[in-house]
RNA sequence: GGCUGGGUAGCUCAGUUGGUAGAGCAGAGGACUGAAAAUCCUUGUGUCGGCGGUUCAAACCCGCCCUUAGCCA
């Protein structure tokens, strides 16, 4: 059983697949994407997927295992990971996790997730609350106090899933926040060699740009009108995938005249976004 | 040549009845326990096209000029 995995990340469109790719032919390895698009089917043109005969040649995980309109989040990459590593292992193949998705990629060296179940009807009672603006905020300061020191309160993002776990938990978030600090890396222990893969700055937001104008000649408008039809629209975090975002807009708008431009000005906004989540964030144990 | 809109932060533009200017985007920095390609926070002195004039006070009023878009000749 071999226990290294070789991980590679980077910003968007510096050629972290095709490296990927290369060396799993290299050492007989099997990729496991870590891409939170990706894992949508039918998303193929705008998220840069690797094409049918790439996924052919080497097997891939963690791509095209959930519908467009239904969504997935890291808890359900940590699933599916941990499976896609354990079939691995057993197969005694190496394992390479490539993918610029920051939160999920984090899953492979820190806990980002607690344990705590939300029992369903805390979920309901949460829902009623978030139908009027403040309520939920209101109701998590009332059970922790303290809570602006822990969370970003000015975040509503935040406030939801605090309240739900206070609520569920009967601790308050300091209390939480310790327990969750000690928990281990959720895909387990194992030797991990970390790969970099970036470019320069004029050549990857050029490599961004016509990355671009190539997924629209070949059919992202299309692809996303297809999309639609499947309902993208019930899940917030494809439909806001850069490239599908900007083109849903523009199909409702009819307006497609500075679509690769907003396209790319959202890639480079993304670039920079990754580049900062690498160097402040990946490695950092709260 | 005449008429009519424009000319305000790097870009697109707001600026109510005159009291020396803001928003979004971009840029920079930061956050991050289940939407993470998401979300949130911090950060804006710029000859308000130019020169004169009116006024205690003008981006806002008046004159001339420059410039730009459209229309009429």
């Amino acid at each position: 059983m071999n226990s290294e995995v070789i991980i590679i990340s980077g910003p968007t469109a510096a050629g972290k697949s095709q490296k990927a790719l290369s060396l799993a032919k290299e050492i007989d390895a099997e990729i496991i994407s870590c891409d939170s698009i990706q894992v949508y089917r039918n998303m193929d043109i705008g998220s840069a997927k690797p094409s049918q005969a790439e996924l052919l040649e080497v097997p891939h995980h963690l791509i095209n295992v959930c519908d467009a309109n239904i969504q997935f989040n890291v808890g359900d990459y940590i699933l599916y990971a941990k499976k896609a590593l354990k079939e691995i292992q057993k197969k005694g193949k190496r394992t390479i996790v490539v993918g610029g998705s920051g939160f999920y990629l984090k899953a492979w060296f820190s806990a980002v997730t607690d344990e705590i179940e939300i029992p369903s009807n805390i979920k309901t009672e949460v829902e009623k609350l978030a139908q009027k603006e403040n309520v939920m905020l209101a109701k998590l300061l009332e059970l922790d106090p303290n809570a602006a020191k822990i969370i970003d309160i000015q975040n509503p993002r935040r406030i939801r899933p605090a309240l739900e776990r206070i609520m569920a938990s009967g601790l308050s978030l300091s209390e939480l926040k310790n327990k969750f600090s000690s928990l281990p890396c959720p895909m387990g222990d194992f030797q991990k060699t970390f790969i970099m893969q970036d470019l320069q700055d004029p050549e990857l937001f050029e490599r961004a740009k016509h990355r671009i104008d190539k997924m629209l000649a070949q059919g992202l408008i299309a692809e996303t009108r297809k999309l639609l039809e499947l309902g993208i629209e019930r899940n917030a975090s494809a439909s806001s995938a850069i490239g599908y975002r900007e083109t849903i807009s523009a199909i409702k708008s009819g307006n497609f005249e500075n679509l690769s431009e907003e396209i790319y000005k959202n890639t480079v906004a993304l670039i920079k976004k990754q580049r900062k989540f690498f160097k402040n964030a990946l490695f950092k144990t709260s």
